[in-house]
DNA sequence: CATAATTGGACCGAAACAGTACTGTTTCCT
DNA sequence: AGGAAACAGTACTGTTTCGGTCCAATTATG
């Protein structure tokens, strides 16, 4: 469905939160105030916190930080972090693409995993709390559409 | 992994294929010229059919043929066919997120959302074949990046 | 030094997906 | 008119991935 996992969608939120305060916090109280049960949300700062997205501090008085400010993070290093590299196909680099001779296009889809990846880099954790990000979205609009051909989608 | 399913590739192999030769094919040549099993192909194919990207010819001489050429099926299109429409989470439109008030981001998905629509607009399967969308792409990129956020990703 | 609190890593069940097979309907050719 | 070819729809099965849970390693505190 093109969808991202359910964990990516709390990691957010859970973000979000955590850079509310700039404090260690730990799962349970991020549980708590995100509403996120609390296995899942320390699943998701164990996974964030070895991809470097927060900083853990184990034993007593523990908790997570987040790295960097919210503006410095952005949506596809949340989605990179949790679900794994952004690339669309399995037939990209070194894949197992047995098809690649009578498949015609070679490796074109690379350029469409560069577009999204642009379209997820622009956005920000800061964006998400706040509309500012509008103004930079219609930026990224194509200046033209010759003819109109995507108006399917 | 953020990755769409393996038969939006293989409808994509297939759709390129078809848009070669402007006559009906059948799944079976189909099949030996782009190296999907036939009977994947085949089902590909019959949901493209009913989704209007191409249409059907039932009986003897038979087949399939594009219902509009290349340059106007844009790859969100050929995703939203086979994989259903694209939202990257559930809590968009009528979602069971129950988790809303302490969420603390409203709906805040769908800009990302239409952001990778966008994107995925934007590229045509005509351009799948041709290396020509890299300038259109050029276009997609933030006019300008302030203070270089989300150089993350 | 012992204890409690907290993260880190491994494990398991469930759901979705890819792929396959079968049957029915439609159309062309003989 | 009859048979063959090809699409249409449905159902089934194996696999993978995802979401969630449990136990072990680590550290501050008294």
């Amino acid at each position: 469905m093109l969808k991202l996992s359910k964990l990516t969608d709390y990691a957010v939120v859970a973000l979000v939160r955590l850079g509310q305060k700039d404090e260690v916090t730990t799962s349970p109280v991020l549980s708590r105030s995100t509403g996120i049960p609390e296995p899942t949300v320390a699943k998701v700062l164990k996974i964030l916190a070895t991809q470097g997205i927060v900083t853990s501090q184990r034993g007593a008085r523990g908790g997570y930080r987040l790295a960097r400010p919210l503006e410095e993070i952005s949506i596809a290093a949340v989605i990179q972090a949790i679900d794994g590299p952004i690339s669309l196909t399995t037939c990209v680099d070194g894949g197992d693409c047995d098809a690649r001779s009578t498949c015609g296009l070679g490796g074109q889809w690379d350029m469409v995993n560069a577009a999204i990846r642009n379209a997820l880099s622009a956005i920000t954790l800061a964006d998400m709390k706040n509309h500012t990000v509008i103004d930079r979205l219609d930026g990224l609009r194509p200046p033209s559409m010759p003819g109109g051909p995507a108006a399917t989608a």
